[in-house]
RNA sequence: GGACCGGUAGUUCAGCUGGUUAGAAUGCCGGCCUGUCACGCCGGAGGUCGCGGGUUCGAGUCCCGUCCGGUCCGCCA
């Protein structure tokens, strides 16, 4: 058993007899002394052989990368000009007298230095070799550490951690479920929650005034560079509290969360409704370490042709935005070619520009190939209208308001990474006043959130002017990334019945899916209300990583696989005898 | 469901308009080395070029299909 881990050694060890267990880092032969760097869990220690102790120096010998091996020696000063500042503990060494191998290694599949560059498909596959890397082991260090001050900071806050089951039933709302059939209940099936949604509702109808959980949550969607199948969520919800209420005891974890871990103190959050988020970045999770706006033309252009901008002009869910950039004008043809690819994806058909190479110049100071449809004079009052200056390109979209904003304020974060234009800080705000629906491409209303979130108006206005209608809904967002989101819920029958019939959820589907809800709500429900922020996206954002994955001790591929354990498998035919199930002719892949 | 990038030694990659013996670095193995720390020096082993089909005298290279990994759109709080 170990004295001390590697890592925590220092000059107040000098002189001290030690135990140290842990791996074979590296391993330096210089024939007549060995030097072996111990790796744990708190860091690197050098363990130096000499030939004096004969057979512990042969041990050493044949000790290879990546073997367990316990080492008492003494620990001293390293001799004068060999101190490793790099080094933590590079002031000191262990001199090694007794070595024990507690386990050998094969060759490991990579290297475990900073220097390495691995596949991300053998880092899953050997993910216990890729765990052991000092930069995933600070990771899963980290997240530890901070869901401990998570936990802290909500019991102390006297809300109550409340576990909610996994075996659930599926949910028609949202995203697709994992479904596990039942074995005692033939041809039905258990879904895996998408979150504690209905579930923390209905502790809140049982008096728990306020309930947590870090949860583990399940979509069967497909996977991004933040978005897994499954992941994990810090769920809260509050009885008795108002939105305002409820933001400020949310603001205050976040800002807690940052002070004791980043050493950084937040301040107060920014407040954006959504209209205006929309309107000014073109997003509904603003980056606001981008000074750069989206500035509505519209007014300006109403009398030019629009075939440049292949948008019909003057149409209420039309929108001609533009997006002046300082220092774009020294962006290559090349780049706005990618540029315009880019934003084709995002389904504009084309990327119109003016580059301001002289703004005192007039028309000789521009460049751009759309000047001779709008005009001369109509440019003119444009650049006088955005303020151009010298140096500026001026970026713009005309088309479905959607379209302009999507593609506009994806190039809006592009071109601020390219030019280096997002500052390096921290910048969380409240994003709120979302609007109660949305319409889908078949033109129903769905709802933006849930269709547990309440409206700011009453029953009456919200069934007379659903469209218009906004919600009770807040999302905090930091750095251009959703942290969370949550609502004030509906706690009145009469309020989740009208939202359902605006949904065209009819009474009996809604008895069927959600009665349990609405008898829960029919029997003295408290006004509540509450939000779930992505833990691992929180974690993703404070360490910096570019991945989800990689603050994840053992992720999912893109096709939502497990390299490690090869899941999902097949199953025997028992298994599915007993579930009442029998697989259709298509052989998986192998 | 769709678009794009990638798959060659254990690992990370190079391999040109197709050309006969597929390379580098690192890791690995052996030897030498008493102060290194990504130790150094000398030598060596190591390949189903993801898989299947096609074009061709000839395919790592071209074509089709497929699987896997990744980024994104759709989807998804």
């Amino acid at each position: 058993m170990r004295s001390h881990y590697c890592g925590e050694l220092n000059e107040t060890h000098v002189d001290q007899e030690v135990t140290l267990n842990g791996w074979v880092h590296r391993r330096r032969d210089h024939g007549g002394v060995i030097f072996l760097d111990l790796r744990d869990r708190e860091g690197i220690a050098q363990v130096v052989f000499d030939p004096d102790t004969e057979e512990s120096f042969a041990t050493a010998e044949g000790v290879r990368n990546e073997f367990v091996l316990e080492v008492k020696g003494k620990v001293r000063l390293r001799p004068e000009g060999t101190i490793n500042a790099d080094m933590a503990t590079g002031k000191i060494e262990v001199l090694g007298k007794e070595i024990t191998i507690l386990n050998a290694s094969k060759t490991p599949p990579m290297q475990l230095d900073e220097y390495a560059d691995v596949g991300e498909e053998v880092r899953l596959h050997y993910r216990y070799i890729d765990l052991r890397r000092p930069e995933m082991l600070e990771r899963m260090k980290f997240r530890s550490k901070v869901a401990n001050t998570v936990r802290n900071f909500m019991d102390e806050n006297g809300f109550l951690d409340i576990e909610t089951p996994l075996l659930t039933r599926a949910t028609p709302e949202g995203a697709r479920d994992y479904l596990v059939p039942s074995r005692t209940h033939p041809n039905r099936f258990f879904a895996l929650p998408q979150s504690p949604q209905l579930f923390k509702q209905i502790l809140m109808a049982s008096g728990m005034d306020r309930y947590y959980q870090i949860a583990k949550c399940f979509r069967d969607e497909d996977l991004r560079a933040d978005r897994q199948p499954e992941f994990t969520q810090i769920d809260v919800e509050t009885s008795f509290m108002n939105e305002e209420e409820i933001m400020a005891v949310m603001e205050e974890l976040i800002r807690h969360v940052f002070k004791k871990h980043m050493n950084t103190d937040l301040g107060e959050f920014p407040r954006l409704s959504y209209a205006d988020a929309m309107r000014r970045f073109g997003s509904d999770k603003p980056d606001l370490r981008i000074d750069l706006e989206l500035q509505d033309i519209a007014e300006l252009m109403k009398e030019v042709e629009f075939k440049v901008f292949s948008g019909p002009a003057n149409d209420p869910n039309c929108r001609v935005a533009a997006l002046r950039v300082p220092g774009g004008a020294s962006l290559s043809r090349k780049v706005i070619d990618d540029y315009t690819d880019y934003v084709s994806i995002f389904g504009a058909r084309g990327l119109a520009w003016i580059k301001v190479n002289d703004s005192s110049a007039g028309i000789e100071g521009l460049q751009s190939p759309i000047i001779k449809f709008i005009g001369e004079e109509v440019t003119a009052q444009l650049m006088s209208e955005l303020g151009a200056e010298t140096g500026d390109i001026i970026f713009f979209g005309a088309d479905k308001t959607r379209i302009v904003n999507e593609a506009l304020g994806a190039l809006r974060l592009k071109v601020a990474q390219d030019l280096d234009l997002v500052k390096d800080q921290w910048a969380p705000l409240w994003v709120v006043d979302f609007p109660m629906f949305e319409e889908d491409s078949d033109g129903n209303l769905t709802s933006l959130h849930h269709p547990f979130t309440a409206p700011s108006c009453d029953t009456e206005q919200l069934k007379k002017e659903p469209a218009t209608a906004l919600s009770r809904a807040y999302d905090m967002v930091l750095n251009g990334t959703e942290l969370g989101g949550g609502s004030v819920r509906i706690n009145q029958p009469a309020m989740q019945e009208a939202v359902f019939e605006v949904l065209g959820i009819g009474d009996e589907e809604a008895r069927e899916k959600f009665g349990f809800l609405l008898d829960a709500l029919s029997y003295g429900c408290p006004p509540h209300g509450g939000i779930a922020f992505g833990f691992d996206r929180l974690i993703m954002l404070l360490t910096n990583a570019s991945s989800i994955r990689d603050v994840i001790a053992f992720p999912k591929t893109q096709t939502a696989a497990c390299p490690l354990t090869d899941a999902p498998g097949a199953v025997s035919a028992t298994q599915l005898r007993e579930l009442n199930i029998r697989l259709r002719e298509k052989k998986p892949a192998s």
